[in-house]
RNA sequence: GGGCAGGUAGCUCAGUUGGUACGAGCGUCCGCCUGAAAAGUGGAAGGUCGGCGGUUCGACCCCGCCCCUGCCCA
């Protein structure tokens, strides 16, 4: 991005079910902005009851991007996607409007604001290295990076094979050290606030609860069944999606339809866990309570003038 | 009323032929995280072994009674 115009980046962020949307939609308007998702799952066509999407109907009007943008067969990519919202955010910005980023994908909001940049990857040679995982086991190959870059290995874990295989793909394309660790938090461009909807556990865990009944009462099986014609399973990151994956092997005949709704139910909460884990150590955050009266104002005060 | 099986971590279950519970999976909590991220991965905390009494140097494991659950007979 050249040079930056005079025109904040608002990023909403928060568990499932804390009311971001909401929150997203009022701030647009007040903003005159428009809304850029950054929910890795809701890029997914035909992927909305389970993914809490925002119908059409209800989205006032305001301009909503990144949203539908891949069939579930596809693969998703951070680094893709860092591309994409980057130049959403730029070409928003250039135009004088500033952009409302919501979505509770932790990883790709600091993809988006962050000083982050992914070293590229290879088909092939991830191919030969996941083979080699399949064959030898984590520990095998750990030792292997233990080899080649000492100071990654020493970063990762012996058991973690998926990173250990980035690793090693890393190191032969760039020859460099595999850094394997995140960055420091740093915003790429100093007029970008985060504002976090902070939210007693108790309460989110009902109302996570409540969310997947209101999924399975508003048709999510038939979703499923809807994407499997479309070729979910094929799909290695749709298909791993919360919610769709316990419902696909429900309609398998794995899991009867009570036990599916009840692994997506903790699935959600120890993914809410985990993003927690991710927004707790970032201080840059403006958290405000996902229940205070005045969300709105105290919102705008937060957004760079 | 009688018979059988069972009552061990929050849940589902292993286990000790009497010597401080080797527990496991799941859940819970905490951590890690650069091209699958709603993914992947590490660790930790949890147990008066249904109750009471007896035998014994010592019982969760043996004996008695009681309570609870399931199945069968009446």
């Amino acid at each position: 991005m050249p040079t930056t115009p005079d025109v904040p980046i608002v990023a909403i962020i928060g568990p499932t079910a804390s009311g971001k949307t909401g929150l997203s939609l009022d701030l647009a308007a007040r903003l005159g902005g428009e809304i850029v998702n950054t929910d890795a799952m809701q890029v997914y066509r035909g992927m909305d009851i389970g993914t809490a999407k925002l119908p059409p109907a209800q989205r006032r009007g305001i301009p909503h991007h990144l949203l539908d943008t891949l069939e579930v067969r596809d693969p998703a990519t951070v680094a893709q996607f860092q591309a994409w919202a980057r130049d959403v955010v730029a070409a928003l910005r250039a135009r004088g409007v500033p952009p409302v980023l919501v979505g509770g994908s932790a990883l790709y909001v600091r993809a988006i604001l962050d000083r982050f940049a992914f070293p590229g990857t290879d088909d092939a040679v991830r191919a030969r290295w996941e083979a080699e995982l399949a064959a030898v086991g984590p520990h095998a190959l750990h030792a292997v990076l233990t080899e080649r870059d000492p100071a990654a290995a020493a970063a990762i874990l012996p058991e973690n094979g998926r990173r250990i295989v980035r690793a090693l793909e890393v190191g032969e394309l760039t020859g460099a050290s595999f850094t394997a660790s995140l960055p420091v938090l740093e915003y790429a461009d100093p007029r970008t606030v985060q504002i976090g909807l902070r939210i007693d556990r108790p309460t989110l865990d009902a109302r996570i609860e409540a969310r997947v009944q209101q999924m399975i009462d508003d048709g999510l099986v038939a979703e499923v069944e809807h994407l499997l014609g479309r070729g979910l399973l094929e799909g290695r990151t749709a298909s791993r999606a919360i919610g769709y994956r316990e419902i696909a092997a429900h309609l398998a005949g794995e899991l009867t339809l009570a036990q599916a709704q009840e692994r997506i139910v903790i699935a959600t909460r120890q993914f809410a866990r985990r993003q927690d884990a991710w927004w707790r150590k970032d201080p840059r955050i403006v958290w405000l309570d996902h229940d205070d009266p005045e969300l709105l104002e105290h919102a705008l005060a937060a957004v760079p003038r």
